[in-house]
Parts: C-alpha cells; structure tokens; sequence
DNA sequence: TTTTTGCCGATTGTAGACAATTTGCAGAAT
DNA sequence: ATTCTGCAAATTGTCTACAATCGGCAAAAA
C-alpha cells in the first residue's frame, strides 16, 4: 500500500533534480523551449553576455547549451562572429519533409504489425479530439494535437532510433520562417486523412498503413509549402504598398 | 591564367583554418576520429583534465566539444561522474538499419529518376574497386570503399538533410561492439548485389532502385547481426575455458 | 565626394581558480 | 568478520579574468 515509508524509495523531486541536470541541461531546455516558441525568432543574434545575465548564469554552461542546440540544428554558430537561431529554408523544409516521409511509412508498416488494441484505442481518442477541434475551429489545439497523433505514432512504432531523429526533425521544421506563430494556424484539410490512417493501420495491413502514412506527410509538405509561398508573396505585396524603405540587409549569416 | 596574384583572392590555408575553426572545432574532430577508430574503446571514461592535457587545451573548449559528441550519440554524459564512450548494443543496432534501409530506399528512388551519366560510372568504378578488392582478399580495403559506395549513393540523391542523418548513423553504428577493428573484417558475400544495385538505378526504375537498396541494407543488418552473436560466443566460450575469474563488472556506466 | 587608415568599444575565445560532488579507503563500531 | 562512519584525494560544475578578434566611426588622404 502506498504509504509513507514507501514515499522515501522514490526521491524527492528536488533532489532528483539537483542530480540528473546541471545548468547546461536546464539552460539547453529553456533555450529550446524560446526558440521553438518564436521567443527566439530565427535570424536572431544571442549575445553570450546577454543571455547569460538574463537567464542568471556565468557563460561557460551557456556555451556548453549553445554547443549541443548548434549540433541539434536549432542555431548556428560561427567563430568570432556569434550565435544566430537557424532559419529554415523552403529548400531544406522540402528535404526534412522527404525524408519524413519514409520514415511516417515505417512507422506505418510497423504500427500495422504490432499495435494493440489499447493503443489503438487511445490513438482514435485523438483523432476524436481533432475533429472536435475542426468542429469548434481551434485551429490552434489542432495544431497541438496533430503534432501529439503523429508524435505518438512514431513512439508505438518501438524503434526509439527512429523516434529521436523524428523529433529532431519536427523541432528543426518548426524554424521554417516562423512557420509558428505569426499569422495563426491554417485550418486544416486534412483532418480526414488521419481517420484514413488510423483505419489501415487497425486493418493490419502493413502496405495500405505504409502508403496512407506515406501520402498524408507528401499532402502535409504541399500544403505547407503553398501556404508559406502565399504568405510571402503577401508580405511582398503589403511591403511594396506601404514603403520601400529599408530593402537589403534583412537577411543576416 | 593561375598566377601569384590570383592565389591573393584565394585565403592562405592557414589563415582560413584560423578564421573558421576554433578549438572547440579541432578538438570535437579530433575527438570524434578517435573514437570512430577504436582509439577511444566503447566504456571508457574521458577524464578532463587527462585528456585537456594530452591535446594541449583547457577544459572549456573540450567540454564544449563532448556536449557536440553527446548529442551525436557518440558520448554520454553522466552529471557529477564524466563523460563516457558510448556503447551501442544489439537492439539499438537492429533500430539503425532498420532506419537506414527506408532511407537507403529513398536513396535508390531519387537515384534512379536523377541520376547522371557521369555519376553512374562514377559508381560503376568503386564497384569494380570493390570486387578487385574481393579477389584480392583485402578485406580493409573492401570495407572502406563499401563505406564510400553508400555515403556517396547518399551524397548524390540530392538531400542535405538526409545525408547529415545518415551519416551521423553510420557514425553510430561503427561504435556497435566496437565492429571496427577487433577481429579483422569479415570478408563479404555482398559484392554481387552492389551490381544489382546499381543496374537497378540505371534501368531508371525507382521501385526496382529502391527495393534492391532496401534489401541490401536489411541483408548487412542479418549479417552483421549474426557475426556480432557469433563473436559473442566465441568470446564466452574462450572466456569460460581459460579462466574463470574476472566474472562481473565488465560493462561500464 | 569617395576611399582609406587607425583607433575604440563590444563581443567572443581561452585559460585558470574556486566550489561542490563523488569515490575509495582506513578505522571504529557491531 | 562485517558493516558503518568519516575523512581525503580526485574529478566535475561553475564562475571570473584576461587575450584575441570584429565592427563601426572619425579623421586623413586621394
């Protein structure tokens, strides 16, 4: 029975704490966490002094949390110059797309193979969700559950190699110009699409689930893709109509 | 026409080694290629001072490399106890193909509609390298060109991203029970099916491309798979008949 | 006016110093 | 003999200081 003998076994969240991360894990997950939300936007120069003062911490760590965010593809670090937030181009979003792909269909034949019926269950729990988020036209909490459907897929699959480089890969795509925040969510069209897959992957059907994985990520890239081409052509036009003053040098290293 | 006032608008290599790399750089490098050559087995502990001494740096700029080589994969880092060689075992092996072969799938694809002329024999000459290598009995030889083939298969399809993981994985998997050097190369049963692989993306037909790359790294992974169990054992087994002191406490963190 | 040169402030690169934690061992207690 | 306690050495975590480099600006030169 849990009491509180049983209570002294697991150790107390502090000291957990204290043990497993250091300044550079909690620095490197703040940092993260910034970027990610658009705090952070990309382009963005992080002066060393600066950050380290604000978030209450000497430089070294920082450098250490700079050092493994450079490696993850979140910034970009260059001698003597500085450190900036990686900007994703539609180039580089195309390929993570791509390779995205194949690895949506593994996790597709494998879903299809292996899956178990609570699991099956508990995923179908969140396409319900998003369709109930359709319905009340949240774009937003679609936005969040969509990103939850598919991370779980991938989790199920069981191959935890494949999990680690996915979400590599979703955390990079999400620099695309900002594809976050900004002008809201784009209503989604493919909510139909994940009722598609949750049905082949129950049918067991390793090919159908595979193909169905395969063929919604291709959709998800056109209509990503399409929708920041509008989006640009938007701040074009507006840029050219009101003033066309300062021109160059928005872009930075 | 070259001349001494050309080489001006080229940088001396030296001052371009200096403006682009620093410390931090020389030493992740260095680090890495120890590491991916067995200098630096699989468990051993990579003691700051000690190693800061031997390449003649402070502590600042290694300990910024091993938080590049952690997120690599190629290190881990205990907080309070050190930073340790990263041992990968059967299952996360197992997990590697599995990936890389969807991605060497995608590989074959984008080949076999993209490829040129020149490329192709290009490919066609490290294949023969390979079977030269086979008569030849050089089984080094074999396994680097073997590296080679793939990496530049990889380079060729044309995805940045793809080729940045699948390198990192590469990486990866040559720490798998230290398969480098050890004992001596496994003499391969694959050399015919790097010709079927490349006629496959000549013919110009992706599937057929891309069902041979597949096979062809689920192939390496049974082989290497059984080689590994088959090592294990022979390990074991002159391990038992020799002596039986040293029992327990042979892995490490 | 346009270009060049030399300096100064700001920022990054590296090293060393100090604090905190772990680990192994000797000696005491059971 | 075995277990426990308390140091001491070694090692890692963090901070601060100093050196090197970059970028911009003002004055000089064209």
């Amino acid at each position: 029975m849990p009491s509180l003998l049983n209570a002294r076994i697991v150790p107390h969240p502090t000291i957990e704490l204290l043990q497993t991360s250091s300044l550079v894990n909690v620095v490197h997950g703040e940092l993260e966490r910034m970027i990610l939300s658009g705090l952070l936007a990309p382009g963005e120069k992080l002066t060393e002094l600066t950050l380290a003062a604000k978030l209450g911490v000497s430089r070294g760590p920082l450098r250490e949390a700079f050092r493994m965010l450079e490696e993850a593809g979140l910034v970009k670090i260059t001698k003597n110059r500085g450190v900036f937030v990686r900007d994703i181009g539609v180039e580089e979003a195309v390929e993570i797309f791509d390779l995205r792909a194949v690895m949506d269909e593994l996790v597709g034949r494998k879903l299809a193979e292996n899956i178990s019926a609570i699991q099956l269950k508990e995923i179908r729990g969140t396409v319900d969700a998003m369709e109930k988020a359709v319905k009340d036209k949240d774009a937003y909490h679609y936005h969040l559950l969509n990103l939850k459907f598919h991370d779980r897929l991938v989790e199920l699959a069981g191959n935890n190699k494949l999990t680690e480089i996915y979400r590599k890969l979703i955390k990079e795509l999400s620099l695309f110009r900002r594809l976050n925040l900004e002008d809201g969510w784009l209503m989604p069209i493919s909510a139909s699409e994940h009722r598609l897959i949750v049905k082949a992957i129950a049918s067991g059907d390793a090919d159908a689930a595979g193909k169905a994985m395969f063929a919604h990520v291709m959709d998800s890239k056109t209509r990503t893709i399409e929708h920041n081409l509008r989006r640009q052509s938007n701040v074009a036009l507006s840029a050219s109509s009101s003033a066309a003053k300062s021109d160059s040098k928005s872009l930075r290293p």
